[in-house]
DNA sequence: TTATTAAACGCAACATAATTGCAAATATAA
DNA sequence: TTATATTTGCAATTATGTTGCGTTTAATAA
């Protein structure tokens, strides 16, 4: 009998991952990941386990300014029946002076295009002075 | 007598990078220019090149979906006197398909966002299918 | 026209982000 | 418990971008 190919296996490198999302509450760097793991976790581990977690819709990845990809929690983020495409109506907002990206929720705007072109995806980026930033 | 600091200064490279603008009409990557020099322009030189072009404010940057920079020419972007800072309203659109990066004119959004913000900077991202692959 | 000087260039080396292949370890289904 | 597919660690590789330095070139002063 053949088997199914298995998906959503439990992994303490998965686990671990969520866990630093509590904790920080922004969005995250494989770098930043690696830094906190130190040498514990491999870097490729870190990569594939960061691929899976966006496979499997609890994450998605977002390329900052600077070219780097972060990585932030799905919470409100509209999901298809089968989890394959979402659709992340919210702006990525990167500071300048903390480094740490957030997402704005409920900020997504309606946007006019020339007809004639099939939209998949679409990825608001700010930069500039966070709140936490300016109090300061 | 002191030198001014010059700017702007004539080169081959800034000439054949704005060449190639001009006949492929879309976004370009460092890559895409070191295939169209094949060997004949360091890779380096044009990375320096591009960086001029930029702050001469003849070029924007814009980073893809993957990552990637790629490079546009400016048009109708809305500069300040001295060019220190564009407003580059408008939408760039890459094509899943041709993996064309082209600049949607006229397509900028009001978005509002949260009080406590400062915002400097603001791109627009989307991908999909473009005019012309949807003609095929 | 020639000399001076700062910008542009080529080359080597370095830096960082991300991917691939493979053998060993682990989680899950049977 | 066994079989098997997924996950992991390690080494190597690829891709993108940067830095330092000596040489060449463009602009300009003499």
């Amino acid at each position: 009998m053949k088997n199914e190919i298995q998906r959503d296996r439990k992994s303490s490198t998965k686990t671990e991952i969520l866990n630093l999302f509590e904790i920080r509450k922004s969005a995250l760097s494989h770098k930043d990941f690696q830094e906190y793991f130190e040498k514990k976790i491999d870097r490729v581990t870190i990569y594939r386990a960061l691929e899976r977690l966006t496979l499997e819709g609890k994450l998605h990845k977002i390329v900052n300014f600077d070219g780097v990809t972060q990585y932030a929690l799905c919470t409100e983020c509209k999901k298809n029946e089968n989890n394959k495409r979402h659709n992340h109506e919210h702006v990525h907002f990167f500071c300048t002076k903390c480094k740490i990206t957030t997402c704005l929720e409920n900020t997504f705007p309606k946007i006019e295009i020339p007809s004639g072109y099939d939209i998949l995806e679409t990825q608001i980026l700010m930069n500039g002075i966070c709140k936490n930033c300016k109090k300061d």
